[in-house]
DNA sequence: GCAAAAGTGTTGCCCATACACCCATGC
DNA sequence: GCATGGGTGTATGGGCAACACTTTTGC
């Protein structure tokens, strides 16, 4: 019965990665392009073996600094949900853990070692990934925006001082509706720990400055800040 | 790099179950008792390697008829999280995907094979769980807990046909709380999709008879039962 | 009648929306 | 001045908590 040592099957754990930034107003998700069969030449979610002695945690944070540069520090990681059909890789019996990364739109383009054909991809023109790649690409973008409404994840995509409006911009994109910029001023200044002032002001947006923020310490919104109907 | 044949490391996987029910008006979790080191003698939740060509989803439902005679249409099922820190199980390198079931409560104790010590445990008086199972059941719960609110996941502890204060007391034993009974009724009978009136009514409560629903065809309810601040 | 549970009506408050209006900058 | 984005004030409407009240059973 359970545990019974010796009478288990060897598998395949991977971690994938579904990182999502914002880009010219465009919600965007990192993908890489296959080298070898099977889906060679199709492009992927980045993501590789996690190795005999690391934790799944560290196994998604190493590809996402292979491929990305970017490390803990600067990104939200949570792990998405675990997808383990039995053919779901044609080689061998491969169950991967799927995480989700929200990064602010970097600079610098990539500091990868090995991220050859590494890409931000618009999710709107994003199609046909290897694998069941698109249905894990489907639930992370899910899970990002239900997160947006009852926890603080929005600041992930910033950089790490920011305005009211940028914030809102985000909101927008990843919802892709409009928001009034009134309301949702009131209401994420009025959401206790969401933001913290920094007391600077900024013009980079042009008209007037604007306040600068950093995120707050809370990890959940309270009221949230819902989603308009459609 | 990513998916590199050969250049891995086989991992056991298995599934855990965090198995709810009512019972008493107690919020209950289903265990067993380890016969076997580790933790001989401890309470574990029920669980069992994935075979070579199972689903994932697949051998948490063989596990849980194994250990309750429940089959998928008897349950709620989903997928909670994995768990696979490197020393989680001294013996060998295991990744356990947990999942979460929601039961109404059995009248017939236990139609298992080789649940020999299964056993349904209050969760208000666990402690100490086998491996990392307090933490599964910790996270268990929570998504349990939040999932009342925005998803029709309460009627999964309910028979087939249940009333609204059968329903309510769902809710107030699992969020731990009262509920107005007024106000509940309106507002679960308000939600459009939450329930499906049968016509019939009952008075295995005592007092006036009441109405008989069964689950209704929504997914998601909207707007969402909101749980009182403390 | 009395207790218990089901269900309805009503009221007042809070909060979200919509939008008028003012502020501070670049050009 | 004018355009652009930032930020405040305020009225209106819908939803929800609180609770008075009625209904229908068992004893």
């Amino acid at each position: 019965m359970a545990y019974d040592p010796g009478a288990f099957e060897p598998f395949a754990v991977t971690v994938d990665l579904v990182v999502l930034t914002i880009r010219d107003d465009d919600l965007c998700v990192l993908t890489v392009e296959r080298g070898e069969e099977p889906y060679a030449g199709r492009r992927a979610l980045p993501g590789g073996f996690v190795l005999p002695h690391e934790d799944l945690e560290t196994a998604a944070l190493r590809e996402l600094a292979e491929e990305t540069g970017l490390t803990a520090a600067d990104v939200h990681l949570e792990q998405l949900r675990t997808y383990g059909a039995p053919a779901r890789d044609p080689r061998m019996r491969v169950v991967s853990v799927a995480h989700l990364a929200l990064a602010p739109d970097l600079p610098t383009p990539r500091a990868g070692t090995d991220a050859v054909a590494a890409s931000w991809v618009p999710v709107s023109s994003v199609e046909s990934l290897a694998f069941d790649h698109d249905e894990v690409l489907r639930d992370g973008l899910e899970r990002a925006r239900a997160k947006l409404e009852y926890s603080p994840l929005a600041t992930a995509f910033c950089p790490p001082e920011f305005t009211i409006g940028e914030l809102r911009r985000v909101y927008e994109v990843v919802w892709g509706v409009t928001l009034d910029p009134r309301n949702f001023h009131r209401k994420a200044t009025a959401t206790p720990g969401f933001l913290a002032a920094t007391g600077e002001r900024t013009n980079r947006q042009g008209g007037r400055p604007a306040e600068l923020f950093r995120r707050g310490a809370t990890t959940a919104l309270l009221p949230p800040l819902t989603r308009p109907a459609p």
